[in-house]
DNA sequence: AAAAGGATTCACT
DNA sequence: GTGAATCCTTTTG
């Protein structure tokens, strides 16, 4: 059982699952991050996923062991975070969508050139540029530095809903929120 | 070898 | 609300 003691997560479990339990945790990269309000979960079945149809050079990691980092270009501009879930070899994981600004706030401004914090970490890519993940950061396990990942304090009310811009699968309501935030990239209705 | 299609963001109407 | 930017992966000829 790969079940993280400090955390309570287990990663081996559906991606689903995971993405529920995601919601209120605390993810930093080098001291810089905040608490998780948004995910979104995927896995091989699904069409919307990068590993719908096996693995390929771009989604190997997904396949790999879970509780890593799977990072991809989105758009050809923006960098996208995922952590895999579910046994190797399964193909699982979970979108952070978006964070509420704890610490390391004048990096993530100076990196964003941006002083808005209901802003800075609002969106998959936007999250990226604000923590400085890129590709180099691809196959790291997110629980052990330079990743860290602390658990919630405060009991979480999680929302769902659709997921956010894709094309196929719309109707899977696989993205997950923390209630009432004003962090989300969108609102839930 | 060439082309299509994005798990997005930002600026603008 | 709409549209452009931009480049990697995958698919097709």
């Amino acid at each position: 059982m790969s079940l993280d003691s400090s955390l309570g997560i287990d990663f081996l479990a559906p991606p689903n699952e995971v993405a529920y339990s995601l919601i209120g945790v605390i993810l930093m990269l080098n001291g810089v991050g905040g608490r998780i309000v948004e995910v979104e979960a995927y896995d091989y079945k699904d069409p919307a996923s990068h590993c719908f149809g096996g693995m390929t050079p771009r989604n190997q990691v997904m396949f790999g062991p879970p509780c890593r980092a799977y990072v991809y270009r989105s758009y050809g501009i923006h960098w996208c975070f995922n952590i895999v879930c579910c046994p190797p070899g399964h193909g699982a994981g979970v979108l952070i969508r978006a964070l509420e600004p704890l610490t390391g706030l004048e990096v993530m401004r100076a990196r964003r050139s941006l002083d808005n914090i209901r802003l800075l970490c609002a969106g998959p890519g936007r999250l990226c540029q604000a923590l400085g993940i890129t590709m180099a950061c691809s196959g790291m396990p997110v629980d052990t530095p330079p990743f860290q990942l602390l658990p919630a304090t405060t009991k979480a009310t999680v929302v769902t809903g659709p997921r956010i811009g894709i094309s196929k699968a719309k109707e899977v309501p696989w993205r997950f929120g923390l209630a009432g935030s004003r962090f989300l990239s969108h609102p839930f209705r």
